[in-house]
DNA sequence: TTGTACGCGTTATCAG
DNA sequence: CTGATAACGCGTACAA
């Protein structure tokens, strides 16, 4: 309610030295300081947002932009985001928009326009995606989590490197009929992350000799669709593999629950691995990569924000994950 | 980049007339409303938000407070909620923070404070909360998702009336011996709707005549923890429950889990029942209420934006919900 | 160290 | 129907 001449009336200053005396800036006696914080306090002032942004040019805004909520890995990396934001005084504008969607298209025609933000965060951004250009043409900093991308700061895993890792565990322990289960099914946008751990499934078991024998099945991304690919997949004995790469945690869980359900054992008769480290991994005692995606996001707004206040060069970093082996996993037989 | 002085400039009128004819108020002839909106057009004119908010008060801008993110429950609301208000012209801004935690203080001392939204939608807010009168002291609309408050537009399930019924609905199949399993653990935030539901549950025992056979087990509202807890739960054979009425489907999922890796039949050795309507509920044919939450996110953002635009009285309304009767509950034997 | 005066980009008021 | 002009609430050169 109280406006900053309410506060420099009340401490007997001007509107400008009240100004300078909360926001740090200039030279303000000490005596005078306090005296201006007192009176702030006691009228309960609170700078309004939109007159600090018109005069400053800064709004204390960043905006996230993700394809979902209710998956894990993008829930994690919102909740990361969210708790170093506030810290720093920052408040965050939530966009969700699939690629290729209408939503997207309004988000960049009219939301992102509207300069409300001092920088963006984008989560899994497709690198062909035209939304890049549009993003950059904001000219404001901007930090993309999941997917390497030119000209942009970038922080993600290398999921090729993934794919072929998890694969090469599971040949380590002697098994040859390995599938990939995750592929995007068609009609979907397409995700790259995924594209990219095919591609290093598909590495691996041609460097074993068993380019042959590489089987690639869809499923999207979620418990649900893996149980359902998985149980379709281990239905026909004769065909069955040995052992699954999942493209995430979701569909290997699935995959395990699947199996279970049709009486095959996990792992002695089936092993499964996934990628992300799920907070249901350690229950279905899932062999996984870790990515923590929370930490990723808070990581976004360390560069973001540095980005924002030093203007520095676009950073680029490859976030280290780590093989977590538990009891999905083991020889074949 | 250019601002409405520009467009004015180009359209050969005056910024007055300008914003007139972008804006839709008062009267401008159609010829110069169309001149207007062609230069805004090419020129790629956005109005800056501060400015609009500083001159006409308004921020287009709602505020979220949740509890958590990576949780079903909430993350359907804050979908339901953004693709709702996005088509209207609104950002939301997310806070992310438990009841009476660190970053709820801060939360409303710094950041709801700063007076940048229209109004809020608040997730979960406990009856006895202090937040409840902090939040009506910004004297913005706000609605309340999850519990009936007092004086505050209230939008919810009946959770009493929800325990009765899927505990009748265990009696009537002619279960005696039922566990209420996912009570609020000690030193956990109080969750009141997990309260109600226990209360419902009591009450329909009572009214079988079996209140001597209540018993209440602590869980986190997790699917791990519930997978621990019914662990435990289940692990005397001696003691053993026929069913298990679970304060929500996470839990009730968890149940079936750890019931299934000890051998435990489901529904015939043991009937589960959730509430929620989770995503995975179909997958693990497990009976639930569903209470659609994203389409509560969505009815709290239409009767926000009613508030907003008419001043309206608050207003209360129960959401409806449904037994839905899967396989996970049958006769006990 | 402090106060004056102006600008940030829009909308609203009030003559014309 | 249109155009000056004054707010909106704050930060900040500049002068004192």
């Amino acid at each position: 309610m109280s406006g900053i001449a309410d506060v420099a009336r009340l401490a007997g200053v001007s509107k400008s030295t009240a100004s300078r005396a909360l926001t740090g800036g200039g030279y303000v006696s000490d005596e005078t300081r306090r005296r201006v914080q007192d009176a702030a306090g006691s009228l309960g002032y609170v700078p309004t947002t939109s007159a600090v942004s018109l005069a400053t040019g800064r709004t204390n805004t960043v905006a996230l932009i993700v394809p979902r909520v209710n998956r894990w890995y993008f829930g994690s990396i919102i909740e990361g985001v969210e708790r170093t934001l506030i810290p720093r005084g920052y408040d965050l504008t939530l966009y969700v928009a699939e690629p290729d969607s209408r939503d997207r298209a309004s988000l960049y025609s009219h939301f992102l326009a509207r300069k409300r933000f001092d920088g963006v965060i984008a989560v899994a951004l497709e690198p062909d995606d035209a939304d890049i250009a549009r993003l950059l043409s904001f000219g404001k900093p901007t930090v993309c989590i999941g997917n390497e991308l030119a000209e942009i700061a970038t922080l993600g895993i290398d999921n090729t490197a993934i794919g072929r890792m998890i694969t090469q565990h599971l040949l380590a322990l002697g098994h040859r009929a390995i599938v990939f289960l995750g592929a995007t099914p068609k009609g979907e946008p397409t995700a790259h992350d995924v594209i990219d751990r095919i591609a290093g499934y598909r590495q691996a078991m041609s460097g074993a000799g068993l380019s042959d024998r590489t089987g690639v099945y869809e499923s999207t991304l979620t418990i649900t669709d893996g149980y359902a690919a998985a149980a379709a997949l281990l239905a026909d004995v004769e065909s069955r593999p040995t052992a699954i790469v999942a493209a995430c945690d979701e569909i290997a869980i699935g995959a395990i629950v699947a199996a279970r359900r049709l009486g095959i054992a996990v792992p002695s008769q089936l092993s499964v691995v996934g990628v992300d480290g799920h907070d249901y991994a350690e229950m279905f005692a899932l062999t996984t990569v870790e990515q923590r995606p929370a930490a990723q996001g808070e990581q976004a707004v360390d560069i973001l924000l540095g980005m924002v206040d030093n203007a520095d060069a676009p950073a680029r970093s490859t976030i280290p994950v780590q093989l977590v082996v538990r009891a999905s996993t083991a020889a074949p037989r």
